[in-house]
DNA sequence: GTCTATACTCTGATAGAC
DNA sequence: GTCTATCAGAGTATAGAC
């Protein structure tokens, strides 16, 4: 090695999500992320067989953080206090790297039930969900706080949600949701 | 008009929508709808401006046949049971026409509050969950439930659910959103 | 007015020299 | 590991035939 290496797969990653998170996923190129770099595009293949496995690691990381920023949100708190603070995380997290979260739930096979970092966040969700309706595998009552969450975090993305009212919709369908959820173990 | 035209609007809205069904949106370029036109790309910019006009057309070619198939599926109903017709039937259309569904929430301007076909859609919504809550107007009510539509929507298209268990999820997030909202009138 | 022909720019990706 | 060179395919714009 007669000079060191301008590229790395972590140089890189940073590289590409500084650019996703500024323009979305339609700002990162390759070329645009090559000029960034100070290296041509094909360079970039070195590292990453192709676009598509860039991303795949993106949404990796984007998994990760999601799951820390959970994990800290509600640590010190148990029962339904925590899973509305892992909620109120997780819609926060989805505000504030929304092409990062973007990725998420792309049509693509899981993360649910998927090896990978995506586990150790379905199993997040489940074990707080759980708390709350105080059964074992609760798998249908997990998806269903999932889906929330989701729903809202993508219908406040695409829009609407001014300074009106429907950002209490939050709030409103958590409590819902919980109560409705918790009130089966009778 | 020595000959009648080879392209119309309509026609090629039909085409268009057949490929994105089929492909997805990727799968929906401007010269593969040429070809299965018989025509040249560029003579399709005289009925619609640009790629992004043509997946408007198709956008809102969604919303009246979703609104469609809600309306009809929950028309002889009211209450609770209307509702529940309504939710299913937003679930099959999004299971059957999922690319189609796919263009609905893009991170694009509205729907909700934005005029043209999409307010129907909001109103019907509204109005269905009104009916369960008791309240005027109650937005958050039907954000909430719409969140938690959708998010399965997607949810569910994103790949996991097989034929295991997490289907029992709509059921049970549905009734346990329906019973918490409905409870608040107390 | 409708469509054809052509070309420009941008994308992701590959082959081979060094 | 990085380069040069090059490719095929995308969306799009414009000039002109009929």
């Amino acid at each position: 090695m007669p000079y060191p290496a301008k590229l790395s797969p972590t140089a890189i990653l940073e590289e590409a999500r500084r650019q996703l998170e500024d323009g979305g996923a339609e700002a990162l190129t390759m070329r645009t992320l090559a000029e960034a770099l100070q290296v041509r595009p094909s360079s970039l293949y070195r590292h990453y067989p192709d676009r598509a496995a860039l991303l795949a690691a993106l949404e990796d990381h984007a998994v990760s953080a999601l799951h820390t920023a959970l994990v800290q949100a509600s640590s010190d708190q148990s029962g339904r206090a925590a899973l509305e603070a892992a909620a109120h995380a997780y819609l926060e997290y989805a505000r504030v790297h929304p092409h990062l979260y973007g990725l998420l739930l792309a049509p693509k096979p899981p993360y649910v039930a998927g090896p990978g970092p995506g586990k150790d966040l379905w199993n997040f969700v489940l074990e707080r969900v759980e708390a709350i309706t105080g059964q074992r595998d609760d798998t249908a009552a997990a998806v269903a706080v999932w889906a929330f969450l989701h729903g809202f975090a993508v219908l406040e993305r695409s829009g609407q949600f001014g300074a009106s009212g429907p950002r209490g919709g939050f709030e409103r369908g958590l409590s819902a949701l919980i109560d409705g959820l918790s009130a089966r173990r009778g």
